[in-house]
DNA sequence: ATTTCGTTTTACCAATTGGTAAAAACCCTA
DNA sequence: TAGGGTTTTTACCAATTGGTAAAACGAAAT
């Protein structure tokens, strides 16, 4: 009606490279929204203005809304598992793989907060489309773990410890740097957290917890 | 149309002691839902039929959704801090204090995980109606706190830490266990967390903040 | 030039959203 | 028992919700 022939360029600046792309873009803009005020507090409309399409189109690729938050979700799973596998790494070296898997932790919160804040969600409000897929993921990769401390405290390398809080304890203490990074930068009184803030950060968190897993003798 | 004269007593069960008495009700199950679902994820009618009187007459004690929400959140707020204070009792004693702090704060968790979740929503979400409070009320009192440990330093009754991370840590590794229940029940194979797992948690908290804060020759 | 297939838009839909206005019911006191 | 203030219900409202159906578009192959 107003115009018979828009040059494509001219209504969407960069040009769709494919359906994949718009796909990704959709899931990215709904990560973020998902992030930020669960799924409840968003709408198809939120998110399909947050990426330029309509909220038909959006549901031409996701059937719908629930379909497309545990499209979500599920990436965001595999994100928080990939950043987490560290502790398996260096089996021999308690101090070092303590080290690393901190370090990543905290990675994961500065490099993917919005993956973060989508998992804190989603476990806050019950976990209610994910708890089979936590029980499926999660907790197997966790108890390998709680294993692994285990087996270090029978070859003396580190001391008996609960391993499944010691866990829950580093999930918080590093979670929390994405997850209440507004209230903890009203704290430190910076408007965001700076690299140096997730350094000392590590180093507190490294502390404590080399001082409570290692045997004295080893330090 | 129905029933012209139905016998109140007969529709609700127990008879409205008040007016307080209902907008206490209307705020607990507002919390309730609240901090399952955040604020986007819960409708006036949810609180509504949740404590069993009409969307109209919720608007009839809170002017909006919005007045409601900050209400709860506010009372939340009070909670938190009263559960919180506990480091500035014992300023002579650094281990008790820290005991008492741990144990006030896991307290919290299981004894008001709807206060928790509300705060953790909020928080989650950006602060954006809360940002204000928390700076004017939470932050004053951490500060507090981190010039306890500053003075504990001083004195040598503590080594010298950085309180501002630590105190992020206890808030973390405490409130997780009310946030995080869903999944910490699923990691530790229960339908719900028990007296024993926060005991636990507390005994596991406690001992890596001491062997952190406290100085090896006060052991 | 036409067909075809994957994509996008237009046009709807019933249900729910937060909120308003006013009538009706309730309850205590005069 | 008649007011009079408080509380609740009834009746609406426009906007938004998630979702469907079908028409229109665009490019690549025929």
């Amino acid at each position: 009606m107003k115009k018979p022939a828009p040059p494509a360029a001219a209504k969407i600046p960069r040009v769709r490279a494919s359906r994949e792309q718009l796909e990704h873009d959709i899931l990215d803009a709904a990560k973020k929204l998902f992030a930020q005020r669960g799924y409840g507090g968003v709408s198809l409309d939120h998110i399909a203005k947050a990426v330029g399409a309509s909220k038909q189109n959006l549901l031409y690729y996701f059937p719908s809304k629930e379909a497309l938050y545990r499209r979500v979700l599920h990436g965001v799973l595999d994100v928080w598992l990939q950043y987490m596998d560290n502790l398996s790494q260096r089996q021999d070296d308690p101090e070092r793989a303590l080290r690393e898997y901190i370090a990543g932790k905290l990675r994961f919160s500065r490099e993917r907060p919005d993956d973060s804040r989508v998992y804190a969600n989603e476990v806050l409000s019950g976990a209610p489309l994910f708890a089979a897929e936590i029980a499926e993921r999660v907790v197997p990769s966790l108890q390998a773990d709680v294993a692994i401390f285990n087996r270090w405290a029978e070859q003396g390398l580190c001391r008996p410890v609960d391993g499944q809080h010691l866990m829950i304890l580093l999930w918080a203490s590093t979670q929390v740097y994405a997850d209440w990074a507004s209230q903890i930068s009203l704290v430190l009184g910076k408007p965001a957290l700076d690299a140096e803030d997730f350094a000392n950060a590590e180093s507190m968190i490294v502390d404590m917890v080399l001082r409570t897993v290692l045997v004295p003798a080893a330090r």
